[in-house]
DNA sequence: CCTAGAACTGAATATCTATTCAGTATGGTA
DNA sequence: TACCATACTGAATAGATATTCAGTTCTAGG
């Protein structure tokens, strides 16, 4: 079996398993569930994860590393203002999300519990989402379009909380809105803030 | 046994199951632990409680009565303008998580299975407290002090958002800052964003 | 001091499930 | 075709722990 297969039926597991978490949580999903879904047997399972916690965090790894590549793509990309890579990276980050329900209630659920499960792992790749944010924030103070004395990394996960609170709100409401028209007004928020001017 | 001494008895075993979950999770804690904790018999627990997961459950409605009760304070309290009542808003709520780490760290960690665990429950007071926010900001717009275009539960799920991720960095981050120091800036960005004027 | 009922105890139970591993199937190669 | 390595299977295991309940201790009122 080549190693292209192979890579085929890891991914199909992580699927499965994406499937099953976002419906029944992680503790609630049984290997067994996940094995069946994928249509192996139990014990196939662990050829291709050494345990449980493995496949959880695979699902994010996965997940992150996407986020972190076209995030990166707009920052280091073709120049542009820093509001406007200021407005992809949100609508990134929403469109994602938004388009896989599944994988977003992962993200804004399961992975919580990653202060105890995932907590060096998940952290550091989310620092380096953060510091990319940060970096446009930091390009915008130095093209004079932000403000001074705003702190990147500060802006950074004010940045990302409003876009978790959002993604959240969608995961847990029965709405059917898309999630990235949201993007607009968290833009437009962020930038001008709530003062009439 | 007096209402009141049983009351006193069920919050030990709330403070002892805050304690115990905020250092090894929900699901890394035993009910066993709990009651050991809290210097009682495992059974004992179940005349208190009909399970663990109402423990968990009794934890939420415990803290959450306490930063609704003090919000509402705030806004219906004696008159005020919306930008300092907005202002002390965020000054609670990142008060009321920086001086118990332990209780912060369920809230920002172990409260997020509630999708699967409480859901309705959980969301219902959170819903709550974001309508005494938005109350503020929709007071703002007849003061004419916040921006006419800005809807209020949007605008009060962003100021959720931006608290609870610095209440999560705080809860992860090893350094001893105080949060309720990030409550002066975070009102600064949510007033006036990120552009320079 | 007695006693009934409330409060408490903690060993036993009943169930659940992650993981293992001895055996079976598959597919490419000579 | 025969062979071997790789991939797969799924029943059995081992360990964990929420919950129960029969028995014990406490306590307040008479």
């Amino acid at each position: 079996m080549t190693t292209q297969r192979k890579e085929t039926k890891r991914g199909q597991i992580l699927d499965a398993a994406v499937l099953e978490i976002a419906r029944h949580g992680y503790y609630g999903t049984t290997v067994a569930a996940i094995a069946s879904r994928a249509g192996i047997a139990d014990g196939t399972v662990y050829l291709y994860f050494k345990s449980k916690e493995e496949i959880l965090v695979s699902i994010f790894e996965r997940a992150m590393q996407r986020f972190i590549d076209e995030a990166r793509r707009i920052v280091d990309g073709k120049p542009a203002g820093a509001e406007s890579k200021l407005r992809r990276l949100v609508s990134l980050h929403l469109s994602l999300l938004g388009q896989d329900r599944d994988l977003a209630v992962i993200f804004q659920v399961e992975f919580r519990h990653t202060i105890h499960v995932l907590e060096l792992l998940s952290r550091s790749r989310i620092r380096e989402y953060l510091a990319l944010m940060a970096q446009v924030v930091e390009q915008g103070k130095q093209e004079g379009v932000f403000k001074a004395d705003v702190e990147p990394l500060f802006a950074a996960k004010s940045v990302f909380g409003i876009l978790d609170e959002m993604a959240t709100d969608w995961v847990l409401s029965k709405k059917n809105i898309r999630l990235s028209s949201r993007s607009g007004p968290v833009c437009d928020l962020l930038l001008d803030g709530l003062s009439a001017s």
